[in-house]
Order: C-alpha cells, then sequence, then structure tokens
DNA sequence: CTTAATTATAACATATTCATACAAAAATAA
DNA sequence: TTATTTTTGTATGAATATGTTATAATTAAG
C-alpha cells in the first residue's frame, strides 16, 4: 500500500483527507507537529507528501527544499491562492505538482493516482545504461538484451555497474573492491575474482561472452566494442 | 556552462523543459524546426541533446543515427511508451539513455547530471596520446595503429608512457627506473635493459621499428618522427 | 686494435596473478 | 524452523609478467 503524509495545519481539513485517502486505498499518515517537520516527514519514507503551503512556525517552501536535498518523493504543494503557484515555480523549490485551495477532492484524487504510477513507472526504467552489448538496469538488477532478462545479484550488479561507468577504461582490481565492499572490512582479495568469474559465467550463458577482459596485473576493462 | 539541445514536438512540454533546465543551472535551447533538425542540432555543439523519438515529419531514430555519424554527444531519447525501447535497442541506434514518458523531471535531471560528469570525466581522462606513429592509450593499456590495436603490460606500459610525455627528450636510465620501481626496492639495472628489449621486440612485431633510440651514456629517446 | 664500459640478448627462475573447483558461512525465502 | 540462494573462504594449478644470470654485441677511449 502507498503512503501519502499529510502535512496541513487546518485540523479539520486534514482528518478529512486522511480519512477520503484511506477510503481510497492509501496509507494516510498526518503531521501533527510542524517544530520537527523535514525530519518527521522525511522518517515516515512516504510515496507521496501532501504538504501545505502556509503553516505556523515554518513554511511549506523550505520544509520542501529541505526534502529535495534527500529525498525524490514527489510533493504536490496545496496553496490558498492562485498566484502563489507562479510565485513557487520562479523560486524553484523542487515540488513537482500543486493544487490550489479549495480544491476538489476527486481532482486531488485522479493527482495522486496519476503521480504515484508515473513515478513507480520512471523508477522502473530511468536507470538503464546502454552498453552497445546489453542494458544494464540498475533499478531492477538486470541486464536487458534481446527482450531477454537476466537477473543480476548485488555484487554482479555492483561489478557490472562499476564496469559499466568506467567503460573503456582498465579498473584495478582495488578500485572494484573499494567499491564492492567497505574498506574496513578485510576482504580476501581472491573473492573479488571468484564473483568476477560467476559474473563471466552468467554473462556467457546469456550470450555475452568475453565482455569483462583482464588485464593481467593491472584490473579489467569492459570491451565497448559493438 | 553546459548546453543541452531539446528536440520536442509538444510545446507545452517543451518550454517546461526549458525553464526547467535553465533554472538548475544548463543552457537550454529548443529545436522548434524539425525539416533540417540533424544540422540544426549538430550545429549548436551541445553537451546533450534530449531527444522525442516522435516527431512530426521526422522521427528521433533517424536522427539519432545522423547524429551519431558526427558526434558521440550524448543523447536521451524520450519515448511515449515503455516497448518502444525494445525496439529502439535492437536497432542500435547508438543513443545512450532512455526516458519514458511521462517522466519524472527531478529523476531527468539526475540523470542528466550524471551523464555530463561522467562524460566530462572521460574527456578529462582522454587518455590517448597521439605520437603520430601511434596512439598511446593509457586508460586501455594499448597502443592503436592502423585500427591495430596492441596491448602492453604494466612495465611496458609505464615505460613507453614516460617516454611518451617526455618526447624528444633523452630520459636517462634512472630515471625510468625510478618511474617504474619504487625507490626502496632495489632491482638490478640491467632489469630495465631486458624490459627495454621486451618492449621494443614487441614494438618491432607491431610494424614500429627503431622507435625506442638508445642514447648510449645518456639513456633513451622516442623518436618524434612522423 | 685493444680494452673497458655500456647496452643487448637469450635462457632460466621466480613471483604474481588469476581461474577453477569445492566447501563453508551467511543471508534470504519458503 | 528448513530450504535455497548468495556470498565468502581455501586450496590447487596454470598462465604470464617480471626479475636474474650469463653471455654476446656495441661503442668510445686510449
Amino acid at each position: 500500500m502507498q503512503k501519502i503524509v499529510i502535512v496541513e495545519d487546518d485540523e479539520k481539513l486534514r482528518n478529512e483527507l486522511k480519512i477520503f485517502l484511506e477510503k481510497n486505498g492509501y496509507q494516510a499518515v498526518i503531521l501533527e507537529k510542524f517544530n520537527n517537520a523535514v525530519k518527521d516527514i522525511l522518517k515516515e519514507n512516504a510515496d507521496l507528501i501532501l504538504l501545505d503551503i502556509n503553516l505556523p512556525f515554518t513554511d511549506g517552501e523550505f520544509i520542501c527544499k529541505e526534502i529535495r536535498k534527500e529525498s525524490q518523493v514527489p510533493i504536490i504543494m496545496v496553496t490558498s491562492r492562485d498566484n502563489e503557484i507562479d510565485e513557487l515555480l520562479s523560486m524553484n523549490y523542487g515540488a513537482d505538482h500543486y493544487v490550489t485551495k479549495p480544491f476538489n477532492i476527486q481532482i486531488l484524487l485522479a493527482k495522486i493516482a496519476s503521480i504515484l504510477r508515473r513515478t513507480n513507472m520512471s523508477e522502473m526504467n530511468q536507470n538503464r545504461i546502454n552498453c552497445k552489448k546489453f542494458i544494464l538496469n540498475v533499478s531492477k538488477s538486470t541486464i536487458e538484451k534481446d527482450n531477454q532478462v537476466l537477473e543480476l545479484t548485488k555484487n554482479e550488479l555492483k561489478i557490472l555497474h562499476y564496469l559499466v561507468e568506467n567503460m573503456g577504461k582498465i579498473v584495478s582490481r582495488e578500485q572494484i573492491m573499494s567499491y564492492l565492499w567497505d574498506s574496513e572490512s578485510f576482504i580476501d582479495d581472491n573473492t573479488l575474482t571468484v564473483n568476477m568469474t560467476r559474473l563471466r559465467n552468467k554473462l556467457e550463458e546469456f550470450g555475452l561472452k568475453d565482455v569483462i577482459e583482464t588485464k593481467r596485473g593491472q584490473g579489467y576493462i569492459l570491451n565497448e566494442i559493438s
């Protein structure tokens, strides 16, 4: 179930919103105190935030800006006047969407549904890196090729991601290792080799032979030839 | 400031994009007519191109392909349907990145930033040194010549790199040695000679005879004659 | 022309690096 | 829990890059 945080000082309105959203299949959380709003909001880890611009003590623009520093969660700003929207836009606080009070609650619902559908879709599709021979989908931890999909484990994804990011450049074993594991944990140098072999086997089974080349004594390199 | 060309037929969307990108520190250019798109795009000499696949009169795939003939500028293809991506990929038009409409603009921004950072980095690391007779690719530890590639080992690369960096100047054996090995390890003076011979043989087999000249009593020098 | 210093070559030895296979441990799912 | 997947560790062997030694070739000076 998708979670929506309601940040609204009008107690009556926010309770109505909560009930309404819950009736429509969302999990709705109300923020009651605004003295620590940004932290409280982020803590909820919501899918969407409904944020009134006029709040006591603090203001919505600030909260919006602060949230954007930490998260890309979609934010719907609720304004009281039409022209507030223009002011907001010119400030570029990072909110994606706006509604003006008083708003038609059905329209708000449609808006929310649309935003959530969109972000879900785009999140699924954005982190795709085209490597000529295949696409690395970082979000899904898969590689795609000829309409076929290969699932990658955590380590496999990380190694491949690092190689892809440095396509055409030799990356040393040390580099990969420090990318894979925290520098604190002392992991056998050979563990990387093992992971490498497994990744290669997996890739070869998928029809991607010799994608990762060993540069003995220097590291590994991703062949960028198409 | 980095320049982004927006190729999008939806007037509203492209204007929004332009404003948004400009607010985020980019120079955004809109393409208004598409009858001469490829030329117009290339003329802008942009750092990145945002290219809608569905355009009137012409189509994005064609434009992409044409651009690729002239330039390696990163291209983000904007598609309307998910499965369009797969079609695109199978054609291999050379676009590096894709977003599906409707897209979250913050995610798009992050993507752009990531792509530009990456390409900037790789430009910086344009570790290809042109030596008239051959190109030394430090990132790949190879030399290239007439579409042929010769792999170098760590030592070979280091020696050649040092010589190339000092092209046309005599470098003493001591210089090369301290560049090759840590000053701590005491390595036989003749070891350098052996490495030198090996490198020379390798180069000669590759069709690069007498590239490294011995200056008896002084060191070695890379012949820069073209 | 000799001789001594320097550099080159060849053959050999060693050390590093990596791949593979298997086992154990840890994480995750059923 | 148990079962399964994923990750990590260890051992072995092969490949190869590099270092060592010995000997030959080259060069400059006397």
